[in-house]
DNA sequence: CTGTTAGCGCCTTCAC
DNA sequence: GTGAAGGCGCTAACAG
């Protein structure tokens, strides 16, 4: 079945191709009687644009790449759906690509991006390397980070766009809650030791808690994992077989935390009663746990949104208020946790 | 920055566009000594084609558009990762729309995928209509039905490719265990009245292994819900509530086999001391839950590495072996279940 | 206002 | 074996 091109609306209407083009894309300098015939055309022979054509043209695809580690990560499949939204209302369609499959190599997806024309890239949840913003200029491709760590010189830190929380201050307000309530032996589950940005700010939050209130900090209940639900029932199995337990667990991902939960019932002890459990994240999983876990909600959606509608923005050369926006936390505390 | 083309690559190595055009689609008829120079020359220049413009040419994109209701949803976002994985193989793009956004519409989909020009289209757990059928037909796109129904005439049927498990005997086995175990009063929380698929043949299969057992179905104890955490978690308030309780209860998705228990331990009872619980799919929620959820086991990412394998070789035009492929399933008993 | 024309970068005959 | 030339469908610049 032969394409119908917009050579054939033309002659069907009987306009040149140029007036054709105008029409659709509503330019302004055609009289209003031939537009309509045009459109007429275009309605009776069920034209659709090519894309392709038209981008080979304008050079842009109007495809935005989105690149993450792990889509079966609640966070950010969460995360995410704020990406789609924002891309589907500016009309871009979104080519995804999950770095689970290259080995968290995070360069060559940016060449795969390139060859494959996407007008711009959003990176989620990973560390901003030289590398990858040389990789970017480069090929001219315009760039997003969300939830995601600067490792790279100050100077160059300003220039990159991104949209994250404070995480420093949110484990702060995490930790402050639990001693608030009266804990005192408090474990910490972080996530990997070399995470420059999770990982990192988050266990300063939770020391600058502590120390501002006088409380030690037990060195042996400080555990690293890898945010997953494995390494948080690890950790905490390791803590529980130290001997003497803490009152209460602060794990840097619900998913940790639930991993965390689940050893602490097949110690035979009981949440809250004998140990509090407050996660990080506020992801659905936090609630479907019984007793619901305790929690320090990210706004993933409105990442995922914020992020899209800025890489647009740099996309179309409209000028982006922000260059780094950080967005607002919220600790949600619930039957995980007891009042001592 | 100037990109720089196959002309470029041709005058460098100081042959005709033609010839360094067949050496980088590694066609014959080139001369040894002139394919090492293009070769050198795309090397020196580090050439990358334009894979627009070579669309435009070909036909062909290389992006396979994917479609399904919700990445949030665990089971689906591990299907995805199969359809990933294949894709990836194949050096294929995946372009995601997620239907949540359109507001359970499969057409307009289909349209914008045309538009982007996607070489093919998956569709994850939906209802095959002829609405669709004829959408693609159309538009002359090829595509592949996963975890999917089909709601078309008999005749059609055996052309539309698919990969899904058999769940008429998935749900079988499920409650064949549950007797087996000893367990007669068995209530069923089911999918969404009207879907084709899951929650039609799911019942059957549990009506079919209640009745060869001689068992009584109570009609109370048989509710709908829409696969979720939440409608898991309301249909058992109900049962709970009518004042006798099954000693099992049986949900078609792992999501609200999860709810339902919430909703057992906040009415004050045991699982699986007072009531067994048994889900569906075989997510990691339903480990992540204590006690750890019994569940059927869906080969999600297996499922989704065959669907995008079938649409790689439909759009190659290699002769798929097989239309509609059934993957097996596998009753997983944990300790959500107890024996009677 | 509007029709014609020249490419965008690539692949593919087509003569040589 | 190889270079030149003609489009793929569209947009934009250029004369009218």
């Amino acid at each position: 079945m032969k394409s119908i091109t917009l050579k054939d609306v033309a002659k069907k209407a009987g306009v040149g191709v140029g007036t054709a083009s105008r029409v659709l894309n509503n330019q302004a300098h055609v009289s209003e009687d031939k537009r309509e015939r045009v459109l007429e055309a275009i309605k009776a022979l069920n034209y659709q644009p090519d894309a392709i054509a038209r981008s080979l043209k304008t050079k842009s695809t109007h495809n935005i790449g989105v690149i993450l580690n792990d889509i079966t990560n609640p966070f950010y499949s969460e995360l995410f759906r704020g990406l789609e939204t924002e891309a589907k209302h500016s009309e871009y369609s979104i080519v995804f690509l999950d770095l689970f499959l290259q080995g968290d190599n995070w360069i060559d997806p940016v060449l795969s991006f390139y060859r494959s024309k996407v007008d711009g890239i959003v990176f989620v949840g990973s560390t901003v390397t030289e590398e990858i913003l040389e990789a970017c200029n480069n090929y001219d491709l315009p760039f997003v980070y969300a939830s995601a760590a600067l490792d790279i010189p100050k100077n160059s830190v300003e220039a990159v766009y991104s949209v994250d929380i404070n995480n420093e201050s949110a484990a702060y307000d995490a930790t402050k809650s639990l001693l608030e309530l009266g804990h005192k032996d408090i474990a910490l589950i972080l996530g990997s030791e070399d995470d420059k940005n999770s990982t990192y700010f988050r266990k300063i939050g939770f020391e600058r808690a502590m120390s501002e209130n006088g409380v030690f900090i037990n060195e042996d209940w400080v555990l690293y994992g890898q945010f997953s639900f494995e390494s948080g029932y690890d950790a905490m199995k390791k803590i529980l077989s130290s001997g003497n337990i803490p009152s209460a667990v602060f794990a840097i991902s619900d998913l940790m935390a639930i991993g965390a939960a689940k050893a602490i019932f097949e110690a035979g002890l009981r949440i809250p009663d004998d140990i509090s459990v407050m996660g990080f994240d506020g992801i659905q999983n936090s609630i479907y746990f019984y007793p619901e876990i305790s929690t320090v909600k990210q706004p993933r959606y409105e990442m995922g949104l914020l992020a899209a509608r800025k890489l647009v923005q740099l996309i179309q050369g409209i000028e982006v208020e922000e260059t780094q926006t950080i967005l607002e936390h919220e600790v949600i505390l619930r039957a995980s946790i007891k009042r001592i």
